[in-house]
DNA sequence: TTAAATTGCGCAATGA
DNA sequence: CTCATTGCGCAATTTA
């Protein structure tokens, strides 16, 4: 339940502070180490880039405050598709579970019903065989019954 | 609006730098920055809360730095958690993608299967209704036809 | 080169 | 109080 809580923002209200760098700033921020103008290159401190790039970061800067926002903007609307993704990504999850109990059952019932006309098959081989054996090729009002039950049984 | 926690300004100068995590450690500059008080609220001075209150976010408070470095493992650790969560489900997902490809591969093979059990069913069912047709007085070409139908529909 | 999107990180509020 | 989470902003990188 929290709610309000503006961590980096200036007094105030959210939106656009009076005077930001407080933002991190919390010391003072010292380069480590970056921004490194290649190797070779550029012989120029004081180049025009140079400039630039302070003015960059010149937290005063109008155009400073202005990318930030809009990168801050970025940033959330990059987590809440991340954050989506996420959910996403767990709903995959539960249907493709769904689906799998589906196919499962839908395995039993197959398998089921296979077994159920293997052995229907078998038997009537056997009778078959049995028929074959002490009649000749025709069918007798014996084998007429035997289907008869079989079908029964079947459905 | 209320009680606003004065974020991270540094008090003034902060001559701590040196304890600053180098953190971010980017900018490159100082940040002169201003304690922001806040909007005209400190009715009360003295208070010891507020006292207690201000020590508690003292950055330059030993404790204070203390709790940060504590917490910022905690954040560390707790995203590290987070992230790992998702790739496992990210796994899971595709486990249970494979189990589908399986189990459907399963149900085809027993779909045909049972086909071909059910064809042979079928082929004799028309025999069956045959000899039924003929030992059978009461039948009529009509019920035979009926049994056809039964089985294509069952089948 | 630029702007948007990502990503790692620290801070603070809040939950447990 | 300590640790875990979470929203948020900054800045470096990566993409486009």
């Amino acid at each position: 339940m929290s709610k309000i809580s503006q961590p980096n923002s200036t007094p105030g209200v959210n939106g656009i502070s009076v005077i930001h760098t407080q933002a991190h700033a919390r010391g003072l921020q010292q380069v480590p180490q970056l921004v490194p103008a290649g190797p070779g290159e550029e012989a120029k401190p004081g180049s025009q880039q140079a400039e630039q790039k302070k003015l960059a970061h010149d937290r005063n800067s109008d155009g400073y405050r202005q990318r930030r926002e809009r990168n801050n903007m970025a940033v959330k609307k990059s987590r809440l598709k991340s954050k989506q993704k996420a959910q996403d990504t767990l709903q995959r999850v539960n249907q493709l579970k769904e689906e799998n109990e589906r196919l499962e059952a839908k395995i039993k019932l197959l398998t089921k019903e296979l077994r159920v006309l293997k052995d229907l098959f078998l038997e009537h081989a056997h009778n078959l065989a049995d028929n074959v054996q002490s009649i000749s090729t025709e069918n007798t009002t014996a084998d007429a019954a035997q289907n008869d039950n079989l079908f029964e049984i079947f459905f």
